[in-house]
DNA sequence: CTATACATGTAACTAGTTACATGATTTA
DNA sequence: TAAATCATGTAACTAGTTACATGTATAG
């Protein structure tokens, strides 16, 4: 599991509350590690307990108290250890794989438009991705440290995102070219 | 969840046992869809229960009895069902990727090592698809129906593994270059 | 006065992993 | 005689999702 190490590589970036770590899972790190605020909430009371975070409660005027998490040198070290050790190669998960492997057994015109939309959003994403690269990382060539890794894992999403848009546009084709042609 | 309905389609192609389903969960279907030997025989379990799917005691000669599953009336239905209903888009998830957006706070050449090692890993995937690929589908213009689905979904797996593959080489590349620089 | 942002949680459920458990037959 | 294949399962644990629950402050 790596939401906890996901959240102590954040806190390492900067401390925060558990609200705004949510935040920040539903952008860049959450590009590509998803986490609900249940979930980052849970995690963070469990990390304390094994020592890995420090929490404070801070005062705001204005906006309700919040709780501040700070990684101390347990959860470096535990991050420091996990860095390390090696991991299965990811696994693939495809839900309209699955529904394209079984679309003869049901309704395929209303499967490719569901390919459709996939498609379309996945483009909506691939825009932002896009936007971002341009914006923060004009000069990917002269970047170093921190900064290269942060627009190294924006190009997996990069990467990632065009290969499904890419995927569906070839099962829209096909299928449309076979839909077409035998009816 | 997809792990019925990875279950159905894989049972109207052809009924088999719990053991022949993680067999197959182990190449075509599983290239998407992972699933191990114990959660597919609960998973059977249910879907009796739900009245999805039949199940049959086969005796063997020179080897253990079985339970071969068909799918049912009401199990072909619930494909159907399944199949028409809209989902979310994917959502990434990279464990390596968060292991790169962290590697200023662990060993950077150990974490390149595992970069390699799952580049490497990939390549193999995709090589053993690529040999699938050319063997099956010669002449994939001139495919249609069921045998059109197999190859799109052989496809995804084909750009997947590529698309990593490719990035892996884009971050051995750039994290070379910026650790040999400024040491 | 309504919606959005800020802020934190619990409870119940669903899905997936790891470890344990058994036993026959075939091949090297 | 050891390993691999065939064959089926249980138990405990870990991770993730969905629904419920509450309350303040600010902007329109």
């Amino acid at each position: 599991m790596a939401l906890e190490h996901a959240i102590l590589v954040s806190l390492e970036e900067r401390s925060g509350s558990g609200y705004e770590l949510a935040r920040r899972f539903d952008k860049s790190i959450g590009f590509f590690w998803a986490a609900s605020h249940q979930q980052i909430y849970r995690t963070l009371k469990r990390m304390v307990d094994l020592g890995w975070v420090t929490c404070t409660e801070v005062a705001q005027d204005g906006k309700p108290d919040k709780k501040v998490y700070e990684v101390g040198d347990t959860g470096r070290a535990e991050l420091r250890r996990w860095l390390a050790e090696p991991g299965d190669p990811a696994v693939l998960r495809n839900d309209l794989a699955v529904k394209i492997r079984g679309a003869s057994y049901g309704d395929i015109p209303a499967l490719l438009a569901e390919v459709a939309r996939h498609r379309d959003a996945h483009a909506e994403r691939l825009d932002v991705y896009r936007v971002i690269e341009k914006r923060d990382f004009p000069d990917p060539a002269a970047l170093t440290g921190r900064h290269l890794h942060q627009y190294l894992v924006l190009r997996a999403g990069v990467r990632a995102e065009r290969g499904l848009v890419d995927w569906f546009g070839e099962v829209l084709e096909a299928m449309r070219r076979d839909g077409g042609e035998d009816r």
